[in-house]
DNA sequence: AAAAAATTAATCCTTTTGGATTGAATAACA
DNA sequence: TGTTATTCAATCCAAAAGGATTAATTTTTT
């Protein structure tokens, strides 16, 4: 990849990482990229310190198991403080749930430690442009969505199925369609059967987990 | 954005949308671009003769809603079609949902037609380059998690809560934490109070949409 | 048209929940 | 050190759900 154009200034980076290895990594690499400065700091606490009083940085970059982080709760504190800078977090864990989490506490990206570094620097100059990287491709989904389903819901199972995941009694679901009370207890339990639930409850969370509901 | 270095070949892209317009402007941008070239067709058939036909191509772009998608099942026949050849979707209205199911049908990234034009370059360069990409900050989040809540879950409240979600009974949660069935009952009655929940299945629902499980 | 699958419904009985109330022992806090 | 909030627990009753079985009616498929 091109290097940015010669007319823009340096983009400083804060990295933050408890990994000095890391740390070293990114100076050397990120260095003598030409169009990034770096500096590093082993923890959350020297983090917001730099920021106050090393910056301005363009970047900030935090590693997700650092001391003082604290899950997503030290994330949010530099976002704060960091104001309209992103800040993105690296971890050697990338998975969809982190991205997720990650998004709401206000993070502008996911750096993989299993990423060459010729990514790190890529990464780092789109997150600079504005725009929010996640290493989509490599998060590979939970465990495996349960196999579940003995068997397709048929329309009508999805129908009460749905009707279920409001928290809806047989009672409502059956004046609800027009049926019988019998009838929706059917079709619970034929659901419960098929999703392999022991009951109502446990049969949403499941249809929830399989992209049921 | 640099353009990529001239040793690089043209990237060939395909793109199919049935707004003519779309079709123009990408045609226009990103030939001039230099360093690629586009073929545009007007639905989906069109896509999959353009590819066996005028190919190899090194990325194709779809419109979610083009004539021939049929939701994501038109995604997946280029998926496909194309290999190990990247495949975006291109649409007006990007959701976190849409991300979720266009990667679970193989989609190397989604395109916002709301982003100008040089990121739609930037976009499948880095598609190109074997990258996922996602213009997550701009995916509004779901209507907006409903507020609930008179008051936060004590811990026990959120221990048992979480007994919920794995839709056990009360008898097996009380044994599960050496309380009584009553204790378990009165923690369960508690928590739907505090969800505004009518039962303990709505509870689930609720919690889960608010983030608490 | 015959066979298979889905939908509807009823009965019977057991277990589980929902809901209200009352009381006591603990932990947290001002 | 009181005061408050949490946690624990018991009782009673009504409503709901779980579970099994049987069977008539549609719809779909072959």
């Amino acid at each position: 990849m091109a290097l940015a154009t010669p007319t823009e200034k340096q983009i400083r980076i804060l990295v933050a990482d408890d990994h000095e290895m890391i740390l070293d990594v990114a100076r050397m690499y990120l260095d003598q990229q030409g169009d990034m400065s770096v500096v590093t700091v082993p923890d959350l606490d020297a983090a917001l310190n730099a920021f106050r009083e090393e910056g301005p940085f363009d970047i900030v970059i935090l590693d997700y198991q650092m001391p003082g982080m604290d899950g997503l709760a030290g994330l949010q504190k530099m976002v704060a403080l960091a104001g309209d800078r992103p800040v993105a977090i690296i971890t050697g864990n990338a998975t969809r749930n982190l991205m997720n989490q990650s998004l709401d506490a206000g993070a502008a990206g996911i750096i993989s430690k299993t990423l060459p570094m010729r990514s790190l620097a890529n990464s780092i100059r789109f997150i600079h442009s504005g725009e929010t990287y996640m290493p989509l491709h490599l998060m590979q989904d939970e465990p495996k969505k349960r196999a579940a389903e003995s068997g397709p819901l048929s329309g009508r199972e999805m129908t009460v199925l749905g009707h279920l995941g409001e928290g809806r009694k047989n009672k409502e679901i059956a004046s609800a369609l027009g049926l019988s009370e019998g009838t929706v207890k059917m079709h619970v339990m034929s659901i419960c059967r098929k999703l392999e639930a022991t009951n109502r409850t446990q049969a949403v969370v499941i249809a929830r987990d399989i992209g049921l509901l």
